[in-house]
DNA sequence: CGTTCAAATATGTCCGGACAAATTATCCGG
DNA sequence: CCGGATAATTTGTCCGGACATATTTGAACG
């Protein structure tokens, strides 16, 4: 077959690739390789599409890329979904960005214990009578006494080492835990409420008992499903913002 | 060479394009490639590190993938970042995911018009006298008349055909502008706030006036950076959540 | 100096081959 | 039937080659 940097013939100008790639997206799509099977060998594509080796991986690279399927040596390629995400990123160097303030800010402790939570701080956790680590703070601006939100953090009793090097501007409590017990945060999940204010909240902040506030309540999970750590924050209404910045994902960018 | 499935020889078993792309990426981070600058070509690379143009490109995909240069045929090799990006992805089929609501709902459009907007509504957009097309409405759950929240859309004027399309239940507006005017929808930006109530807003929640509300705002920009489209929603603060899971991109999952 | 065109350059696509590494299937013995 | 060893299978890594395509560079000309 000669050799082209694009298909030849027809009105299909796509590369080889690219085509093939798209069919087997299709045929996913349509159910014929329902989610969780294995798609055909590299060698039987190979034979099917009477193409190189390489094509077919490059093809079978466009579906690893896009989610649909998972591949692995010696077992073959796996379909993970039958549609392809689209993804919009939130991107960020570190988990540090997915809270941006809008300056800088410090980390007060006012507390800090191994304990039973109480059952409302984080109903989806504890429950089971298990101690975590709580501290209690406040995060105020950097170089003013204004306080941005009362903080309560509840850390895995695994990871309840890390006590001995929190303190005041040490940097996320997160980062912390995953430097020193050589875990990855893999997954966030984040809920944004407004509620009551709670007593020790609206002493913190200087608010009225009978106030609101914005709840942001964050569970950090680990590869295996566990919570490393969990976090309750509450922010005067009148002073919280969030904004995010999303982008649709493999955007092209101009070369400029 | 004798070709083997890793590195021979020391301690490092990582494949050769791991550990080439490891070493551009480094000298990347340290500023022998500036942002801006083209790296070494590929045929140049090859000759330095004595090794095939295939595993110079598989490391130069490494980097590609990690968003740090960008290739271009003819050209080079860009260098885009000198860091990689930690993307944590908020996958999302669509931007209709971008805000889920607790159960299915319907848009009542209360009214439409083509207008200068007042000052208030958007003031990062509009104030140089341009007019939009300027949607208010109500989101209601689908079944009942409870409302979510109170919502004004601002549509682009080179959109504003689609007001000929617009009804109750007809989808989310960015997709109908992009699936008439063959565009896309490349940036979302939404700001979370809490402030008072507005008089409408009030009225249409059910809602007294001294009462407060959570604002969220969202501007839709196209490729080359123009405001598709930008929404300003009014939710009662009692009746408001918002929960996002952002997952470590590029995480391995287990092969069961 | 600006424009046009051809040549050189650099990446993109596709082929084929070989060996390595991981997994799965099969066979044999207890 | 179960466990261990071996063979077969499947994907991963790396080599080399060839042609296509897009961009850049340099030379010639007005």
């Amino acid at each position: 077959m000669t050799q082209t940097g694009k298909a030849n013939g027809g009105s299909d100008d796509r590369p080889q690739y690219v085509r093939i790639g798209d069919q087997l997206r299709d045929r996913i799509a349509r159910g014929d390789y329902a989610v969780g099977a294995l798609l055909p060998t590299e060698g039987e594509l190979c034979e099917e599409f009477k193409i190189s080796r390489h094509t077919v991986r490059e093809a079978l690279r466009l579906l690893t890329d896009a989610g649909l399927i998972q591949r692995r040596q010696g077992s073959g390629s796996r379909v993970l979904a039958a549609q392809p995400h689209q993804n919009y990123v939130h991107a960020m160097r570190s988990l540090d960005q997915l809270f941006l303030y809008a300056s800088d800010t410090r980390f007060v402790i006012r507390d800090m214990s191994v304990a039973v939570p109480e059952p409302t701080l984080f109903p989806e956790i504890g429950g089971d009578g298990a101690e975590w680590l709580i501290v209690r703070g406040l995060r105020l601006e950097r170089d003013e006494d204004i306080p941005i939100c009362d903080s309560t953090v509840m850390v895995n009793a695994a990871y309840a080492g890390i006590a001995d090097v929190l303190a005041e501007g040490s940097g996320a409590i997160y980062r912390l835990i995953e430097d020193r017990y050589g875990i990855e945060v893999l997954e966030v999940v984040q809920d944004i409420t407004v509620s009551p204010i709670t007593a020790q909240a609206a002493k913190s902040l200087g608010k009225k008992k009978d106030d609101a506030a914005v709840q942001v309540r964050r569970r950090y999970l680990g590869t295996d499903g566990s919570v490393i750590l969990a976090s309750v924050n509450h922010h005067p209404t009148d002073r919280f913002s969030y904004t995010m910045h999303l982008r649709r994902e493999g955007a092209k960018r101009s070369w400029v």
